[in-house]
DNA sequence: TTGAAAGCGCTAACAA
DNA sequence: TTGTTAGCGCTTTCAA
């Protein structure tokens, strides 16, 4: 790509400026050591002629680099767009590039873009996209990571992953149980669970709390019917269909991710199923459009905005001996999609 | 940030494989002119030393770069989020690393992203973010561009700006018209226009569309009530407010874009005000939600994923002499939302 | 087919 | 406070 002709150099402005290009360099980089008078002509000088530095030579040249890398499972997802929006806030803010490669929930491309940021040098690598419950999956990446971090390099990851790295840690379990609380609560006894692969901790972690407050409301878990599909809105429809046709009963669908959530409503809505009167609905996340859809969507909110923030706060901070965890926090907000189950 | 202290280098991993450093590189970049023996080896002695290129250095050397910049108004936003997937998929086929900054609809902040770009030395510059109706705002940024692409850097915009480069345009004033004139082919004429502020392109283009179409349908523009707020849910709220008040006889809410439609929606349900029966509203994008709201969105399809896909590929073609367009077509999707009037 | 060596543009010792 | 200079790690002539 781009073949960047000779473009003004250093070299260029310190010889129009007068001076040498050490004395342009740490004018220009607000190095102290520069009488401001002289600075300034050089600056002065830079701006005119169009100087622009050349950031390779002087990642090359200094060791370091102000940029960062962050994974994704699909920007196009609002979850991690909304993370995405938070880390590059951080970023915009410290001065940082934000180079953003997509995963795919797939532990292989993951590697892959992981290795693409180890090459460009990028200061610190987030990982926001959700760990795998079998450790196996990621164990090449947790190599790669370690010998990264070796040689400097930052790395935080956003949900649990066995990278043994800092971590914000989305509260899902809590939350899982939280949501199953609420419905319980109501007085559904007949719940059925949509989501999607169980293989990803987020997942199975949001499952996990659903059966502490199954339990603990004397619901036999092996009972409740868990829907697996694909985690996005296509795969709620699938599960609605699925649990209305095997299991009439149900008055509650607990769906692991607002996403899902819409494609139930969207499957009971056609037909024709009242929603919260013959059915709840849960959801999870709380995208920014959840509060508008209708009925309105009760979920668990998790701020996926601070939590990106926080996981590029938590990347940049100087290293500690031992892996950091910062709780994200959540929030039931209950609106109209849930009621009591019908008498 | 990170100081990559000595990882391993070309040099180690020449001397480990017993050939010259300049072997090395042309085994590992796929030059021709390796035997293939030698160059089998020397990817091995890579593979198993965990050597991974240093972009910076092989950007320097070769003064080319596998990196593209993209620039949207706020990522976080479903239309950007979704372009952005088109050229993070583009992208990562093309093995390209994607910087993605926020301009925040700011054109100084704009300016300033893009020279991060250039700094950057990326191969070329998406421009996601709409342009403004006064060319003023952007023409430090097209100064910037212009001297991007003399040294090579290729550039590509979204949307109508004044930047005289390639572009792939949305069809916002057909568009506009389209759902103008689906509007009044039901027989709406008190019309109300929920918008954002028409500084931008975008906005200006639709509106045009929306005009036409009422001047052909005999409705003067002037009598029909524009109300500009922010180009989000929370202005679609208070447009929405300020509709009912002070336009009681309006039978429908035009809205530039779905996310305020949302917001219209959004205050209609909550004051009891019938969609479509009692007010048909419209949006415009057709971000993923729109068909899953409820009422489900009539409203203008615009292929933003497609259009992200093709604006990295407009922008990694081979320049041409004068700048290209291609069109991105748009498709009135008639949902449930909107109605003839009440009689 | 291989190797030696000259940079790419910049930073950061070290000297003055 | 300023300047000189040795690299940073790689690609790419040019010569062998």
């Amino acid at each position: 790509m781009a073949k960047p002709q000779s473009s003004v150099r250093l070299q260029d402005v310190a010889e129009e400026a007068g001076v040498s290009i050490a004395t342009a360099s740490r004018s220009l980089s607000g190095t102290a050591g520069v009488s401001e008078s002289v600075a300034e002509r050089v600056r002065e000088v830079a701006q005119r002629m169009g100087y622009v530095v050349n950031v390779h030579a002087r990642s090359l040249a200094a060791g370091t680099s102000r940029s960062v890398g962050l994974v994704v499972h699909e920007i196009g997802d609002p979850y991690f767009a909304e993370i995405a929006s938070g880390v590059l806030r951080v970023g915009t803010r410290e001065g940082l590039t934000v180079q953003i490669c997509h995963s795919g929930r797939d532990p292989d491309r993951e590697l892959e873009q992981i290795r693409m940021l180890v090459a460009n040098r990028v200061g610190a690598i987030i990982i926001a996209g959700s760990g795998f419950v079998d450790p196996a999956l990621q164990a090449a990446a947790k190599r790669d990571l370690q010998a990264y971090r070796d040689q400097g390099g930052r790395v935080a990851v956003i949900g649990r992953h066995h990278l043994g790295v800092d971590a914000v840690l989305p509260e899902n379990v809590k939350g899982g149980r939280a949501i199953a609380d609420h419905l319980i609560g109501l007085g559904h006894r007949r719940i059925a669970v949509a989501t999607g692969s169980t293989a990803l901790t987020t997942i199975a972690d949001r499952l996990a709390g659903v059966e502490e407050a199954c339990a603990e409301a004397g619901i036999s878990f092996a009972d409740v019917p868990v829907v697996v599909a694909e985690f996005t809105r296509e795969g709620g429809k699938l599960a609605a269909e699925e649990i209305l046709r095997d299991h009439p009963d149900v008055t509650a669908v607990l769906s692991l991710n607002d996403d899902m959530a819409i494609g139930v409503l969207s499957v009971l809505r056609a037909r024709g199923v009242a929603v919260p009167e013959r059915m709840s609905v849960s959801g999870f996340d709380d995208v920014a459009v959840a509060g508008d859809l209708a009925p309105s969507l009760t979920t668990i909110r998790l701020p996926m905005v601070t939590m990106g923030e926080l996981a590029l706060e938590l990347a940049l901070k100087a290293p500690g001996n031992r892996p950091r965890r910062r709780s994200a926090g959540h929030e039931l907000v209950v609106r109209d999609s849930t009621a009591p189950p019908p008498a």
